[in-house]
DNA sequence: ACAAAATTTTTACGCGCGTAAAGAAATATG
DNA sequence: CATATTTCTTTACGCGCGTAAAAATTTTGT
C-alpha cells in the first residue's frame, strides 16, 4: 500500500528518516550502506514505491548504470534470442540494457551508436553487422565506449571478443558427415555479410583435406540479410546445373540451409537419411528454427548461454575497473544430430 | 569538421549567435523557430557536431519525446517484424523509440511498463501478452500514459486499439479453402494465449455454417509460446488419433502450422494440393518463416505496413492533443496463396 | 569502557537544460 | 510609415539528484 506519494529523494529521505546523501548512495548501490540502514530504506521503498528519477540521476553520473545491447537484425531469431539472453544477466547484474537493431543497416548502425552515445552507456555489448560495418565509426565507439563485440570479431576492437568457434564448428560437423555417407560439398554467399563465413569455409577446406577429400565449395549470389531466399535461389541454380558432387550439402549457416532445403522440395528432391532420400543437407547455428524444417534440420549449434554469459561477464568486469589485454573467447558448439542428415 | 568541443548549450548558444533559449526551444520543435534562425543553428550544430543532454532535456520536460515499443515476444519474427516496422515510424516522426519484449512473462510485462513509466514517454505502443497479461497493471498503465494497443485487444483500454481483422481473416481463409477442396478442420490451442485466436475460432465456425458445412475444431494442449512445438506434439497426437474428419486443416496460426508440418512429416504424411498429397494445410498470419516451409504455407497475412501506420498515427495524433473517443481499427488480411494448401 | 574505524548527517554547490517574464528587435499588416 | 504581431534576447529560477567536505554518530576491536 503506498501511503502518500513520495515526488522526491528529498522526501522520500524526510519520511524513511535516512538522510538524502545516504539514499542516494543506497540507489547507486544498495551493498554500500550498512545493513540496518538498507533496511530501512527498503522498507521505504516498499511502502512508498519509490524510485529514484532516472534522468536527474543520470545527469550526473559519469557513468550511468545503461548497457547497450546492439545486434544486426532483430527479426533473425537467433539474434533475438541471444539478446533476449543478454538482457537477463544485464538486468540480474543491476543495470538497464537497451535493445538495438541496426536492421542490417550499415547506417542504421552507426545511428544506433551515436544515440548510445548520449544516453552515457556503462558498457556495450555489440555484435557488429560485419563486413559492412564501417570500421572508423565502430573504431571511435569502441574507443570511447566500454564495448565488448560479440558474435563476429571485428579486428580487436573493444574490450573483447566472445563467439563461437567457428573451425570448430565446421570441422565438427564436417568430420560427422564424412564419417556417415558421403563427404560434404560448402554451400555458402558468395559475399557473406559476416567474417564468421570466411571461418567457415576455411574449416571446410582444412577439415576435407585433412580428411583426404577433395572440398567443394558452391558460392551463390546475393547480397543482404535474406539469407533464406539467396539459399532457395542459389539452390535451384545450383541443383538444376547439377554442380553439387557429392549427395551431401554442409551449409554456411542454417537460414541457407533452410533455403536450400525449400528448393530442394521445390524441385521434388527428397532430403534426409533415409534410404530414399536423395541428398543430406545439413546447417550450422542451431537456428531456433531448425527443429521445424522438413525434415528436421541436423545442425551444430551455438551455446547460447555459454556465449551470453561469457559476455555479459566480460564487460561487466571491465566496467568494475578490472582492465586485462583484448582477448578472443571462442565457444564451442554442440552437433545436433536430426533427420536432414 | 568539428572544430572546438561543445559541452553545453551555454557554449553552443554563445558560439552559434543564437541565445539558449531559442536553441533550446529548436530541439524542442525546430518548426517553432523562425526559418532564418533554423538555419543558423543547424549550421552550428553540423560544424560542432553538438547535441544537447537527453536526461537534462528530459528531467524537466514533462513530456518527453521517447515512445515505448512493447511486445510480448521479440524472438517470434513476426513481432520483430511489426516492431522493426513500429521502430521507423517513431524515428521518422522525430520520437526517441526503446524497444521492450516481456519474452511472454506477465510478470515481465509489468515489469516492463514500470520502466518504461520511468522514461516519462510520450507514449506507448504496446502489444500485450494477452489473456495473461495483469489487467489492472495494464489498465493503470493506459490511464496514466497515452497508450495505444496494437495486434490483441484487451477490452476498450489506451487511446485506440489497431490489428487485424480475425474474423476477415478467417472467413477468408475459410472461404477459399471450402471452394477449392475439402472444407477444413480448425486447428487451434486449448488455452491460447492471445484473444485473437478466440475470434478465429468463432469465425471459423461462422463461416462453416453460413456454407452449410459442419465444423470440427480440434483444440491441442500446451501453455506458453512455444507454438511450433505444441502444434508438432498436437499434430502427432490429432494425427495418429484420426481426428481430422477432413483432409484440410486450418491452423489458428502460422507458428502451429508450422509444427503441424513438422509433425506431418515425421509420420510421413504428403501436405499439399498436388494429387499425390493427403492433407492440406493452412496457417494465418503471413509469418515471415510461411514462405520457406516445406510445402511453402498457404496463409492469410497481416498487412503490416498498414497496421503500423494506423498504430503509429493514431498515438501521433492523440500526442499532439487530438482527442477522439476510443476506436478499434480492425485491418483486413491478404490470401498469400502457397503450395500446401 | 575507550580509542579507532566506519558510517551517517548536515550543509552546500553544481549538472545541463526547461521555462517563465519582460523588454528589445525583427517582421508583417494596412 | 506607423502600428500590430511575431520572434528573439536577457535575466532568473528550478528540476531532482550527484557529490564533496566537515561534523556528528554509530559500530568495532580490544
Amino acid at each position: 500500500m503506498s501511503a502518500k506519494l513520495i515526488r522526491n529523494m528529498e522526501e522520500f529521505s524526510a519520511i524513511s528518516g535516512i538522510s538524502r546523501p545516504t539514499v542516494s548512495k543506497y540507489f547507486n548501490d544498495p551493498d554500500s550502506v550498512r545493513p540496518s540502514t538498507r533496511e530501512k530504506i527498503e522498507a521505504a521503498v516498499e511502502k512508498y514505491d519509490y524510485r529514484p528519477n532516472i534522468f536527474a540521476m543520470n545527469q550526473n553520473r559519469k557513468l550511468t548504470k545503461n548497457v547497450g545491447i546492439v545486434v544486426p537484425l532483430l527479426t533473425d531469431p537467433y539474434f533475438a534470442e541471444i539478446a533476449r539472453n543478454l538482457e537477463q544477466r544485464c538486468i540480474d547484474a543491476g543495470y538497464r540494457p537497451t535493445l538495438f537493431s541496426a536492421h542490417g543497416d550499415p547506417n542504421l548502425e552507426v545511428e544506433v551508436l551515436d544515440n548510445l552515445r548520449s544516453m552515457k552507456p556503462a558498457g556495450v555489448l555489440l555484435a557488429p553487422l560485419g563486413r559492412a560495418s564501417r570500421r572508423d565509426a565502430l573504431e571511435k565507439f569502441c574507443d570511447d565506449v566500454p564495448t565488448l563485440i560479440f558474435d563476429s570479431s571485428v579486428e580487436e576492437f573493444g574490450i573483447a571478443f566472445v563467439g563461437s568457434d567457428n573451425f570448430q564448428f565446421t570441422s565438427h560437423i564436417t568430420d560427422y558427415l564424412c564419417r556417415t555417407g558421403e563427404p560434404p560439398c560448402f554451400f555458402e554467399m558468395k559475399t557473406p555479410a559476416n567474417p564468421n563465413a570466411h571461418r567457415r569455409r576455411q574449416a571446410y577446406l582444412t577439415a576435407m583435406e585433412s580428411f583426404g577429400h577433395t572440398p567443394q565449395v558452391i558460392s551463390v549470389e546475393g547480397e543482404g540479410w535474406s539469407f533464406e531466399e539467396i539459399g532457395r535461389l542459389g539452390g535451384h541454380e545450383a541443383l538444376s546445373k547439377k554442380q553439387f558432387s557429392t549427395n551431401t550439402i554442409l551449409c554456411s549457416n542454417d537460414r541457407l540451409a533452410i533455403g536450400l532445403l525449400t528448393a530442394c522440395y521445390e524441385q521434388g528432391i527428397k532430403v534426409g537419411r533415409g534410404p530414399d532420400c536423395t541428398i543430406r543437407v545439413a546447417g550450422q547455428d542451431g537456428h531456433p528454427h531448425s527443429r521445424y524444417t522438413c525434415p528436421p534440420l541436423t545442425t551444430i549449434s551455438h551455446d547460447y548461454n555459454a556465449v551470453s554469459k561469457h559476455a555479459a561477464q566480460a564487460l561487466f568486469a571491465a566496467i568494475d575497473g578490472h582492465v586485462e589485454p583484448w582477448k578472443s573467447t571462442r565457444i564451442e558448439g554442440k552437433l545436433v544430430l536430426r533427420d536432414s542428415a
